[in-house]
DNA sequence: TTGACTTTGACTTTATTTGACTTTCATCGT
DNA sequence: ACGATGAAAGTCAAATAAAGTCAAAGTCAA
């Protein structure tokens, strides 16, 4: 089948491209003997986001569909994090935690700023110094919460 | 792509002359061997307000197209809501600012939950309730602080 | 035989490239 | 001072190059 063909393909230039891939729809179609509406259903059908992977795509001349693939699926990787924090932490293990999160295209660069703004220490001063590390999980485990299915 | 190249180079200009830049349409469109107008389909589809770009030109002899970058008018928007916040402040109020950026594109859905959940009573329930809201305020005002010029 | 999945192609929308034509400005000769 | 001239930039529409959409037709397994 056409289709199982080509997803293989797409699947193949992901893993040269280490996860992420840009194609032209006419051009891979025309290699391939096909109408390119084909890619479309194709893309459209197998490389969704429940299973992982992220679309974009420009029309117009030079334009192209760009495909990225997750590691793993979002909300099992948020829920690995929400785990791990615990019921304290400290404002660098919080940092290291936003690096990985950004790191793997979970979180955007603005988001990453957002939320080591609201879990440092300089946001926190006004909570007492013995309450700061427990108060710092729970607003970072809510903010992964609300990240989950998003 | 012609565009692109053509707007990475005017991008690579403007940060040599942090911000600022002066060409001339024609002289550019000679040495890369296009038609002008191009050059003005570039400006025009890339380097708009909404992107944040001011942009002057002058006709005739020795005329020039002057293309600033500026940041401006997000970061003066965020600074208003800086300003307004103060040293203390509720949830509902927090939210009702949170949908008034939203409302107005300056922050994303995702960003938005973010920030409510970092800023909910929840996540602030390890704070002693009478400092609650000056933990909240100060965290808000941090938040909004990273999203400038980001 | 039905229903889910696939294949195809006509049509739509968006983006880029090009060139003909218009407007504005500085300067030069009088 | 002033009008002619030429050197810019602006405008707009046509041509071209993609990708998106959608529905009809085909295929195949339960």
């Amino acid at each position: 089948m056409l289709a199982d063909y080509i997803a293989q393909m797409i699947e193949d230039m992901l893993n040269e491209g280490n996860g992420t891939l840009e194609l032209q729809r006419n051009e891979m179609a025309n290699r391939l003997g096909c109408v390119p509406s084909q890619i479309s259903y194709v893309i459209s059908s197998r490389f969704t986001p429940e299973r992982g992977y992220m679309i974009e795509s420009r029309r117009g001349g030079g334009g192209c569909i760009r495909i990225v693939r997750k590691q793993i699926s979002r909300d099992e990787y948020m829920m690995h994090f929400f785990c791990a924090v615990g019921d304290s932490i400290e404002e660098s293990e919080t940092e290291a935690y936003l690096q990985n999160l950004y790191g793997n295209g979970l979180i955007s660069s603005r988001e990453y700023q957002i939320v080591r703004a609201a879990t440092s220490n300089t946001s926190l001063s006004g909570v007492p110094a013995e309450k700061r590390n427990a108060v710092r999980a729970a607003l970072f485990k809510q903010i992964l919460l609300s990240l989950m299915s998003v």
